[in-house]
DNA sequence: CTGAAAGCGCTAACAT
DNA sequence: ATGTTAGCGCTTTCAG
């Protein structure tokens, strides 16, 4: 890398001039100003980041921890990260929890050695599960701001973006019992998540608050250890009677779809199915999967945002973003 | 931050003092180093890492730069690069080209201003449409390092991690025309992209040498103005000859699976079809999707592997590492 | 208008 | 065994 040094010494002046010049600096020649650029041009200088970052004790950089880039919902809430933070300047380094709480503690222990300005976090399962909160805490007190999304927790006092859960589920609900659809099961594959627990009770109230709904919720939580698609397939042979599905997580829905199909099933004349989140792969469905929307592009976006407030503008106030949801009618419900 | 100057301060001593004994100097004094443990211990001091980059000019970084990242292949390959660089040390930042020249060419620019000691980098479609590497040289000129995987450039002289894609689709084709498909079709929606037109490659000169094969070549290329599902349905309607698909991407296999299904198709009986890309939400198709498994954790891990030993062994051959596919058959092939 | 010097946090060669 | 100094690349007083 060419160095302000190097510019100086070809052009016989001091560090500190050619610093200046740089800078359109008031107290520089013209020429001067000229004859730096010229060369700096030349040899391609370009201010190197690491010395910057020593400086000033800002690194513009963001460390971003999720707990799984495979799930087609932090993918693109990285994808809108990367975009905001880079139209922000910001460099953004990634660490992958694994949904292990281990990772996820060296992971910010190590950014937090002055590699980043903030982080923007979502928990990982482990650590909900746990509910070890102290390495949060920890970063928090060294005055490294945190934008927690999704997958949050109550009893860190951070920046939030999170989305309706409760409400999302209920009004998914609510469309079947509307449809007329008498027996409404629950799938998840995320039971012990802040989120599953909260659209699950979205699911349950509004169960409960329809009079004309009369049966029993039926909800299947399929865990880590088991086989996601046996257990769909069983509880569709098991309870024939399903003729809705509401799927709070972003894959069984589509495993509900395929396998109602393979059983014959009609959709959504038969049996109407929801999904959770937007647009991707599930795009492809035939038919096209009914889903909640949650917005992976705002939540990512606005994390962001939030973030760089607090980074630059020394925001002190803590909020919490909710971002609206959007249940999209496709082809799988009426 | 706890610097080394406070605990220096705080113990009455130098500040080389304080460093030798974290680095268990042979110079220091056993209770000195003792005491400097301690407080060191009881304040959280760490070492700051860009002081450490500045001094070493060593980042411990790598910048990762990939077209897309909802694109599940890359998402796989990334997962892959940080599982592997954490293991040794070394943050990742990335940057997402979005496919377009600019973007790519801006990343490498601005990570290429110390940030990072190397790159991993798959070109993104519009460089590679437009053939435009002088950024590449220039970052190679600056001796930092680049692994290319999966979209690399023949053109640039550095280390790349790719797959056999002719060889890898030759062994797919050859295998539905050992099943006895008459009318096998090709479906790709990666016209442009260089592995596309390798893949292609594989599919024609497997039917070339197969004597027994009479037909043409049925090659559906879908480029991004137009909508896929159509394309593929239409494909299946106008051909209904058609006993055989080949997708060369990693989207276009699942749609053709249930377009088939939609149209009364027996599947793998009337039709075979091969997807590419490994397990992934494909695994969730009705039936499960035969395909090439390109081994995605592999590029990934092999490109952190090349890049590091580049940059702390300063190797200075340029090796190409072609890593093995596996044609898995699963349930959409006989 | 230009330059010298200090300092960001750290390490290491060189005193003492 | 401990301290002083210089230097990584940069900005920014302060001096000239």
């Amino acid at each position: 890398m060419v160095t302000l040094k190097q510019l100086a010494q070809q052009l016989n002046v001091s560090v500190s001039t050619v610093s200046k010049a740089l800078h359109d600096s008031e107290e520089i020649s013209p020429e001067t100003i000229k004859r730096v650029k010229v060369l700096a041009k030349h040899l391609n200088y370009k201010p190197n980041k690491i010395a910057l970052s020593l400086k000033n004790s800002k690194t513009k950089s963001i460390g971003v921890i999720v707990p799984n880039i495979l799930n087609h919902f932090f993918a693109k809430v990285l994808y809108a990260i990367e975009k905001e933070a880079s139209k922000k300047g910001y460099d953004i380094i990634i660490c992958i929890s694994n949904e292990k709480l281990e990772k996820e503690l060296k992971s910010l222990e190590i950014l937090a050695n002055g590699s980043v300005d903030g982080f923007i976090i979502s928990i990982s399962e482990e650590t909900q599960i746990k509910n070890k909160l102290s390495h949060f805490e920890s970063i928090l007190n060294q005055k490294l701001p945190i934008v927690m999304f999704d997958r949050i927790s109550e009893n860190v006092n951070c920046d939030k973006v999170i989305i309706d859960d409760i409400g999302a589920i209920y009004k998914a609900t609510n469309h079947l019992i509307k449809e007329g659809r008498k027996n409404i099961a629950l799938i998840s594959n995320i039971e012990e998540l802040s989120v599953g627990k909260l659209r699950t009770e979205g699911y349950l109230n509004a169960l409960n608050d329809a009079k004309q709904y009369k049966n029993n919720p039926i909800i299947l939580n399929i865990n880590k250890s088991e086989d996601i698609e046996t257990k769909i397939e069983q509880l569709l042979i098991d309870n024939k009677k399903i003729d809705g599905i509401i799927s709070i997580d972003n894959i069984t829905g589509v495993v509900a779809l395929n396998k109602a199909l393979k059983l014959g099933k009609k959709i959504p004349k038969e049996l109407s199915i929801i999904g959770f989140s937007d647009e991707n792969v599930l795009h492809f469905t035939e038919p096209k999967l009914s889903t909640i929307s949650q917005h992976s592009l705002d939540i990512g976006e606005k994390s962001v945002k939030i973030l760089v407030d607090k980074i630059e503008k020394n925001k002190s106030e803590i909020l919490t973003k909710v971002i609206n949801t959007k249940l999209v009618l496709r082809q799988t419900t009426l």
